[in-house]
DNA sequence: TATGAATGAGCATTCATTCAT
DNA sequence: AATGAATGAATGCTCATTCAT
């Protein structure tokens, strides 16, 4: 484990730096949006027409680059999260709060990812995540007092399930708003306590 | 990109160049079973004690190697299609086939990723897909007149959906046996038409 | 912990293996003696006319190649260490050995490195220097008890020392020969015991 | 190549560059202490709390903050020689001066190397050079005549021998001040006239 | 046919040095 | 003067693929 010289977190970064930094994010993000999830830091300082030296500069490791470009999906998500919560029926706001989250993911191929990896480069990630994990868990609870969820399944299942059916879109063709709406409809029919 | 000689599909292979194959494909279930979808060559001919130039002699290219590995699991996959369809059941034959398709699409890794391919490497495989589709539309098709799935779902959707699934289980732990069991029932339950 | 492909260490080698081979550690013994004992694996592919990773399939880590330069000398200085051990007298037997030893030590600046290494790469060079170790304890204690080299130096002294002799002539001009003659001179008048 | 800006040797520094300067030489002196003779740039200015820059304006190249380093040592070991020759005892004040030598040499690892270049960086460290070559001469000369050290070394062999010494100290364990002080007595025993 | 040695493109990573701010 | 962002050459290493034996 050598010591390395600390990512810029702290102040505001020089204006230069600033746009080199917003470069190579956005050259990522435009690769994780043509499906290509193996961030090459190599690959990306060419397209954004920097060095390399660069790149690693504002983000050591993978790993670094990729939360950058997630968190701030995860702050919307948690956004969402916290509006459903503050909505009064329990059904219909675990829903939008999914069908949310099922969008986001779409979007951006890194969320689940980052959703899923067992340890996160940036407290800031973890941080959200678990809070974002929290409220999905309470709005949760929520619907399952309310016997509009069955009672044994468990925010992770929510989460793992939602990564399937992200999964279930990506890999077919079909209008994505249309073909996610029908198995996102498919998952939470399921959901729903067995009438029997 | 040079022309290939084709690998030696037609005729019977001399013994030793057939052992020599079942060692190679021996090597690299095992790998994909160890969770290892990486297929590298060299560690496959190292660990099947051949040289690389066989494993590249009978399978020019990482996508026939896992089609010839697959081919093997869609052909039992194939088998439980057909005795689905044999039952009476519409739903329970439905579920029974389900359920085998999930346990060998998590025994196999590559399962999944040879089902997804839009295009494949041999006739048989497009043969296997095709009738395996072609079976598990009837399945569906036969429930729906049932009333017990929902008419709106294509057998596409079913092979989309059961990609999820699978995916829902892998990311996470929890003893697979007893996750994918929850995770197919919920699909199920969400596959079955809305009730009001 | 990667697994690597083995090292070509058991059978004769093909004609051509043999000869790139050769090639690198003639490359990199040259290396060696224009005192450049870094031994970059790209530069010694390129001198040597052979790619990357031929050097990589031969040597899989600088130490390999260090270790497979160094043991013909190891070896050799073992031979000489037992023909002094045949001898009858404790000091001159003593002196020619540690004679061979400089001249081994300054011809192979690798030498030294792998004496001193902590850990070696192959069994091999471990048996080699535990057996050469042992041979110069011998050697060391039979002049101890011949009265002719004080009692409190061990034989790690005496391998210590000789590097630093070693390093003595190295960083400065004059005849090698000549040097190296007098400084060891100096070494082993300092290893007699005090008269007074 | 280009031509650099003169460091700023003349003239008194600026107060904060002058304190800039300090902290840059205290964190490279620790670098050096704890072993790390790499002494790169960017690591030293990280850790002196200083932009790279600063260092480079201060040191143009890693052999100016070396001698910059090594210049204080030197006096004081030329302070040493300088006191040994004040001394009347030919032989105890060499030994004293070798002692000192040997201490400062093993605390600082950059001492040997700059002794032992060709060519310094800055005039200063050249005489000083010559300085201590010169005294250490005399010291010598003061011995051999007393006749208590062969007449044949030079005050480069007591030089290169002490680096010998060093090295033989540094690559081994053992406790520093133990075996520096057996080695240096050895190298003194050796060096005395050979009495047959 | 089989072998496995050889190739070399390609990605990760580091660090001395420059130069815009 | 000082800063530290940026650069990019250099090195380490892997692996898919070819081809001489």
């Amino acid at each position: 484990m050598k010591k390395r010289e600390a990512p810029p977190e702290d102040g505001p970064l020089r204006a230069d730096a600033a746009r080199n930094r917003e470069r190579v994010l956005a050259v990522a993000r435009e690769l994780l949006a043509r499906g290509d999830s193996s961030l090459q830091m190599n690959q990306i300082a060419r397209e954004a027409g920097v060095g390399v030296g660069t790149v690693y500069r504002h983000f050591p490791a993978r790993q670094d680059l990729l939360e950058a470009l997630v968190n701030e999906h995860l702050e919307a998500l948690l956004d969402k999260a916290h509006a459903a919560e503050a909505s009064e029926e329990p059904w219909s706001s675990l829903r939008r709060f999914l069908r949310a989250a099922l969008d986001l993911q779409l979007a951006d191929i890194g969320l689940a990812e980052i959703l899923n990896a067992p340890r996160d480069a940036h407290a800031r990630t973890s941080q959200l995540k678990a809070e974002l994990f929290a409220t999905s868990g309470r709005l949760l609870a929520r619907a399952q007092r309310a016997g509009v969820v069955r009672p044994e399944v468990g925010a992770e299942d929510i989460q793992r399930l939602m990564c399937g059916i992200e999964h279930a879109v990506r890999i077919g063709g079909g209008e994505r708003r249309v073909v996610s709406e029908r198995y996102l409809t498919i998952l939470l029919d399921g959901l729903r306590p067995t009438s029997g």
